[in-house]
DNA sequence: TTAATCGTACTTTTT
DNA sequence: GTACGATTAA
């Protein structure tokens, strides 16, 4: 790819036609030189949509003579901002660091840092995620005491965070949106929720989303100012916008006009976020005079992948037209791997990939295993560690989101705002300083009544009538957080929080304590560190004010590192953007994925099949569909059809591991509810009576491959599980029942399709694991 | 009044 | 496996 650098702005003489315009394709050029008008690009999964974006920014700089800083760039995930970030440096310099560009939530936290007072707030302000805005929930139910096990604050959270981005006021709700007492009871949590946070001064998710629309619609005159300096506004993913989304780009385009949206409604699977489809939909309908320019070549799968992807999309109704094509190779088969239970899938996968790897001189970091939810990792992970496969987990708890630095990051907080209630209730116990819950609701009681911040009724605790031992504990607790602030005065950053997290003991807490986990918990705490310091030293402006924001709006999916040498293991919905060589989609069952609707709110079986769709689409050259006839659910084990999915997929193109073709049987599943029409019979693929379980016959062992790989098979530091499946020199395969010890001294029960069940001690008994 | 321990329920997807 | 709430011990 050409490189240029951007020389001063104005003065050059720009090529007229830069060389980055000859390795695009008819369709592609055209959306890069579209310039002026609402532009909607239709851009199909693999199509080179970010090659365009990036080039279309290029050229706005290039011809249109537009300063970096006047282009907007919105994405969805701060993966596809950092993406197109690195791909926008190679293409103009470092000119490009001064690109709006970003996540919606990062790029408007930014203006409402710069206009936060006409807000009401301070610039600090602090970003409560989900997991902040659940607390300060709960809180308020158990002061109107609620039982917060009859109401859930998660789904109180969820009726306000809804009602929030369709952009309903507390009074407007109460009055016309109450059905039954749980919205009744939603909607007074909603009105002090919001004084809550104002108090606080913190915003949560959607209020930097809605914030900037407030401020727009209340002046003007800020309005116009932004108009006026965005000359280009680009919006990728545009099939994910929510309504408060809509709203605050269709506020700033009112301007200049120039917005270009990239979408692809086929890929749209955040409804459960409040993303409208119909955005996309109507864009033309929003934006007249809009053009519309369609990209349907795909470079990145092979024609069996496409044409697989092309019979599942097939099957939606609501959706815009476009057919993909690709001129790549017809490529391989899909493999359908099928599976006794989730143990079995996940050795199977391991297995699978290992001989892919060496037989065709992949590397680790070539192969992607995808899943519905992200507790279906854990087997994953634990076969993976068993054969040394190296992998990275994407997703799951977010290493912001874990208690230990959720704790650090409510200290850092109160450094740079002590009005923090939510801040201060977090921390001001951990470690444990003899304060509990009592002494709690007394101070906050007393706080309410004065009208004082806590922080403010703590420096003065003398003089409230509380449990005299908690006293000695707030004393310190003042006392740390006071130090705390004259040593960030004259010394840097990191050093402050070191100091912070020693004199409060809350290190010290998880030396005492020996567990494993609090070595683990730790380790975070000192990686926390870590990040203190890298951002210290590369930051143009490290205050801890700015790590804060930064911290808040980063998630896990940040961490993938697709240069690492390592399996990637992630949800389908972490996988959107991204690509490889070679795919797994595990769990294909049903009510997994489909997912099954839990009580009250009903699957969006379209949405569903767009989410197969994006997860087939992210393979170039091999994909495996795969799927357990058994998983552990809820505790105990319960049988699993396979998925309707799998029914759906052009059979043509997808053979079991055998050979054989993948059975279409008509479906006996209601299209819309997802369960079983009454008279149906199901025809299990194995009935009882016939049924072989995959680890009484392990084919695969008894290789007519040409590669075969050793596991390791050595007992002295084997590590025995139950489910685990053997093979005895005599008795032949076994699947373990019980396990009693480790290494070569377990004894074992086993359970023998030969035999029966027998014990065993692993030392003698010369197993070798398969599985 | 607080701290530690035990039992139970819960697992959709994310900024 | 984990995170929370209830129960018990200090």
């Amino acid at each position: 790819m050409p490189t240029f650098v951007l020389k001063n702005d104005d003065s050059q003489d720009y090529p007229t036609n830069p060389p980055f315009l000859e390795d695009v394709n008819e369709r592609q050029r055209e959306a890069v030189l579209h310039t002026d008008g609402p532009l909607l690009i239709i851009a199909g999964a693999g199509s080179g949509k970010t090659r365009v974006l990036t080039y279309r920014i290029a050229n706005l700089i290039y011809q249109k003579r537009t300063r970096p800083n006047q282009i907007i760039a919105l994405t969805f995930t701060n993966k596809a901002a950092r993406e197109m970030q690195e791909r926008i440096v190679n293409l103009i310099g470092e000119q490009a660091k001064r690109l709006w560009m970003g996540t919606f939530h990062s790029v408007f936290s930014r203006i409402l840092r710069i206009e936060a007072e006409h807000l009401g707030y301070t610039p600090d302000f602090s970003i409560y995620d989900t997991v902040d805005s659940e607390r300060v929930i709960k809180m308020i139910l158990r002061e109107m005491n609620m039982n917060t096990r009859e109401i859930k604050p998660q789904k109180v959270r969820h009726i306000i965070s809804t009602a929030k981005n369709q952009m309903i006021s507390p009074e407007i709700f109460q009055d016309k949106y109450v059905q039954g007492p749980l919205y009744d009871i939603a909607g007074q949590v909603y009105r002090r929720y919001l004084e809550r946070c104002k108090r606080n001064n913190s915003m949560d998710f959607d209020d930097l989303l809605l914030k900037p629309i407030e401020l727009f619609e209340h002046n003007p005159d800020i309005l116009q100012k932004y108009q006026q300096h965005f000359r280009y506004i680009l919006i990728d993913e545009y099939q994910d916008t929510n309504h408060a989304q809509y709203r605050v780009t269709n506020l700033l385009a009112a301007g200049h006009k120039n917005i270009c949206v990239v979408g692809d409604d086929s890929q749209s699977i955040y409804s459960f976020r409040g993303a409208d489809i119909t955005n996309i939909l109507n864009f033309r309908r929003d934006y007249p005079g809009s053009v519309q320019v369609p990209l349907e070549q795909n470079y990145r799968s092979t024609k069996v992948i496409l044409k697989c992807a092309d019979s599942v999309i097939k099957k939606n109704k609501s959706r815009l037209d476009k057919t993909l094509w690709t001129r790549n190779d017809d490529g391989e088969v899909i493999t359908l791997i099928e599976n006794y239970d989730e143990r079995d899938e996940a050795n199977r996968i391991a297995r699978t990939i290992e001989e892919k790897r060496i037989r065709q001189n992949l590397s680790y970091r070539d192969f992607a295993v995808l899943y519905r939810t992200n507790y279906q990792s854990r087997v994953l992970e634990d076969a993976f560690r068993r054969r040394g496969i190296l992998y990275q987990l994407v997703g799951g708890i977010s290493f912001y989101q874990r208690k230990e630095i959720k704790d650090v990051t409510a200290y850092l907080r109160l450094l740079v705002n002590q009005h923090d209630d939510e801040s201060i209730l977090r921390v001001i116990n951990e470690p444990t300083r003899g304060i509990g819950e009592k002494t709690l609701s007394a101070l906050l009681k007393k706080a309410r009544k004065e009208e004082k911040s806590l922080w403010e009724i703590i420096m003065d605790v003398e003089s409230a009538d509380i449990y005299k031992p908690a006293i000695r504990g707030i004393r310190e607790f003042v006392d740390v957080l006071k130090r705390t602030e004259k040593k960030l005065k004259k010394s840097g950053l990191t050093d402050t929080v070191r100091f912070l997290l020693e004199e409060s003991g809350y290190l010290r807490q998880f030396i005492e304590e020996h567990s494993h986990e609090s070595l683990m918990r730790r380790q975070n705490v000192m990686e926390m560190l870590n990040a203190i310091s890298y951002f210290e030293k590369s930051s143009n402006e490290p205050s801890l004010g700015t790590f804060l924001q930064e911290i808040s709006l980063v998630t896990d999916l940040d961490s993938h590192d697709s240069n690492e040498p390592a399996v990637t293991l992630m949800t389908v919905h972490g996988s959107k953007g991204l690509e490889f060589p070679v795919v797994f989609i595990t769990g294909l069952e049903e009510e997994l994925f489909p997912i099954g609707g839990r009580t009250g709110d009903q699957v969006d079986i379209e949405e569903e099949r767009r989410l197969f769709y994006v997860a087939i689409t992210r393979a170039e050259n091999y994909l495996y569909f795969s799927y357990a006839k058994n998983r552990f659910r809820f505790g105990d084990q319960v049988e699993m059809r396979r998925s309707r999915f799998l029914d759906e997929v052009d059979s043509s193109v997808v053979r079991t591991e055998t050979g054989a073709t993948i059975r279409q049987k008509g479906s006996q599943i209601s299209s819309s509810t997802g369960r079983r029409l009454p008279g149906d019979t199901y025809i299990s693929y194995d009935s009882p009576a016939r049924r072989e379980p995959e680890w009484e016959s392990p084919k695969s062992d008894n290789s007519d491959s040409t590669v075969s790989i050793e596991y390791d098979s050595t007992q002295e530091n084997a590590v025995w599980r139950p489910g685990m499946v053997i093979i005895h020199p005599k008795f032949g395969a076994g699947k373990i029942l019980q396990c009693q010890g480790q290494g070569e001294d377990a004894r074992l029960t086993v359970f023998f399709k030969k035999v029966g069940q027998k014990k065993l001690v692993a030392k003698l008994a010369n197993l070798t694991i398969i599985g």
